[in-house]
DNA sequence: TGATCACTGGAGCTTCAACTCCACTGATGG
DNA sequence: CCATCAGTGGAGTTGAAGCTCCAGTGATCA
């Protein structure tokens, strides 16, 4: 629920890119261990946000990912939106049409604010806050 | 995202069900319909809510489903839990168990904003607010 | 008491996200 | 150029959520 499974990788993996903007690339077998990413799943995850234009990526000898802009210019919805079209767009929680403001379903008001309250965190977080947090990306055991 | 499938089909068999809340009983059949779920799934759904102690069902002539209780006094949440265990249980970003305020993991506070909204939206909502938009469900054409 | 209605619940199918595997391509350094 | 590194991308597997089917059971009405 909330996120999908696809979706929390790809932020892991941004965050863990935002740590190390300064620092180089990172290899997918890094972000593997570090954003806790099944390995072979990682070029997956990773191509959608090459392709999304989010990150930039370079093969052979000190190849590896790097944020294709400052943390602070990425925003959660962007990240979002790169693994997981249509994540942006309201749908009506009786899976109608036909459903807005004016002409709404009964469980209308409600599930707008539940996506209000979404997008407004989406839109407005950026990779910034997993930065500011430092280099180190797992809690200090 | 956000909500699974049959999350989304329990609010919204509850919904239809707070809006006939003094109209007496709705079939499943009825529920199908009105609340737009495939008509072979609503009897699972419905009887994870009856267990959960929110639904009370009757069979036989002039049997059907209706709310346990007053529609004010079940919230989102306790819907939700009843289709879902675990969803209300906070869960680290990075997969971790170790991960709390004092010893975060880099996504923590971004990903606890957004845990904090979504438990906030589903404590305080409550099916009168599906309840008070009237008895139409669907939106008039 | 029999006919019918409508929930119950188990068994199984379907679909898709998540994941694996691997051959290929491009880049770098020696 | 050759060896090696590291991303690319297609093909295939898996497991769980979503959904279907249907025989069983309990309730009501005539």
């Amino acid at each position: 629920m909330l996120l999908t499974q696809t979706a929390e990788y790809a932020l892991r993996a941004m965050a863990v890119l935002a740590a190390r903007w300064s620092t180089g690339r990172v290899t997918s077998s890094q972000l593997a261990r570090d954003a806790n990413i099944p390995s072979h799943y990682v070029s997956k995850v990773m191509r959608r946000l090459v392709v999304a234009g989010l990150v930039d990526a370079r093969r052979g000898h000190h190849g590896g990912f790097r944020l294709a802009r400052a943390p602070e210019e990425i925003t959660f919805m962007q990240v979002l939106d790169a693994v997981d079209f249509q994540s942006h767009e309201k749908h009506c929680a009786f899976g109608l049409g036909a459903c807005d403001p004016d002409n709404p379903c009964i469980l209308h008001p409600a599930y707008s604010a539940l996506q209000d309250c979404f997008f407004a965190w989406a839109e407005s977080t950026t990779l910034v806050s997993a930065r500011e947090q430092g280099v180190d990306v797992l809690p200090a055991r």
